[in-house]
DNA sequence: TGTACATCAGTGAACGCGCGTTCACTGATGTAC
DNA sequence: TGTACATCAGTGAACGCGCGTTCACTGATGTAC
């Protein structure tokens, strides 16, 4: 059961995430477009040529860096989506937990939401896109979600997606926000995600008044 | 009358701008932390040691830059909160004139725009701090001019402050979105931004419904 | 199970190159008289 | 107005350094019989 992958596929994936992991971490501090391929291999401990056995150059890296990263969050956004669909309070309960999940989201993984953050709008075309497609597809599923909400009827479809989008790019930013707070300050924060939160609900709530 | 500032003065300005400009030019394509005191120096035509005579290093000419991006905005903003404040409307044709500004905006100054959507999260420190110091400044302006219109009678500081960062995030998202949008889609973006402050507006007009 | 050969992840030396920074300099501009 | 000296924006040579990429290699793992 242990030798679905032989030992030396094994090693490879284990050398490619330790290339991810140092990345990552050295990303903290520095854009992806300014990051060395020697400065990567010398954090894992490998040849500088090793390098050339799992990735064809940064870029390359940095649209894995975001698949890996955009993974873990999709995780987080399936588990707000539930939380959100449940139906049991319309209003101030799933802010809270939108909120609350986003907080621990950014807590666990604040190297890849820093990532995100900056790579969303940087330097390296390809990574640019990727993240941008994610988010689309983000944007997609929480459409979905509200789609079959009984507050959706009689919202088209253009509306909903401009909906979605607002609070996918609502939540990067909360993100990216508590990110940049200073320690202790994450409260106040997450305060006013909230009540931002609660002027798009009532947005919402009123949307079809008018015609 | 034009001999205010000496030649010597004169010049040195002139080669100031030339360095911020072909610097903010080299930025549409990179970010800065991996711009090079050279490549600018190439551009303008000088030698590299020139740069020494103006800036520190790429992080003050970075900081410079935002400043200039920043001024250019401001001017913007002003004529905005013009056109937002005189009353003749409350709604639609606010919201059109927001988006019209907007788009003019990036239409005439996209270097300035990649360069602040870019570094607002990118890795210099001293430049994303500028960026971030500007861009507060901007919405306390913003929540000034709210503070004088009927609308938000009854409204308290701090919901006013967290509505004036909703808009002024969704300017900045909205240039950004403008300068990715494909050549010939900027209307459909521009829509979708209509759409968007209308919610926000929706939102604004019912906050104090429920208490 | 044992042997002989193939595969291939990681090595290490070598390369040419552009980088940021130093330094003493030059010559046009500015200032004092 | 003219002269003598000071200032200082821009120069150009030189430096040491780390970069990305190439190449032939090694030796553990995988495979066929």
């Amino acid at each position: 059961m242990s030798h679905t992958l032989g030992i030396r596929q094994a090693q490879k994936q284990k050398t490619r995430q330790a290339l991810l992991d140092a990345a990552l971490q050295l990303l903290e501090e520095q854009s992806l477009s300014s990051l060395g391929l020697r400065e990567v291999t010398r954090a894992v401990g490998v040849a500088p040529t090793a390098f050339y056995r799992h990735f064809r150059d940064m870029a390359d890296l940095g649209v894995a860096l975001v698949e890996e990263a955009l993974d873990s969050l999709h995780t987080t956004l399936v588990a707000l989506l539930a939380a959100t669909g449940d139906g049991k309070d319309d209003g101030e309960e799933r802010i809270a937990a939108t909120v609350e999940l986003i907080v621990a989201y950014v807590r666990t993984h604040p190297a890849h939401v820093r990532f995100i953050a900056r790579e969303q709008h940087g330097g390296v075309q390809a990574v640019r896109s990727a993240i941008g497609d994610q988010l689309a597809l983000f944007a997609q599923e929480v459409k979905d979600q509200f789609a079959g909400e009984p507050d959706s009827a009689g919202w088209d479809e253009d509306d909903l997606l401009m909906l979605a989008r607002m609070y996918v790019d609502h939540m990067v930013m909360t993100a990216s926000s508590l990110l940049e707070a200073a320690p202790g300050t994450e409260q106040r924060v997450a305060v006013g995600a909230r009540r931002q939160l609660r002027l798009l609900s009532l947005g919402r709530h009123h949307w079809l008044d008018e015609r």
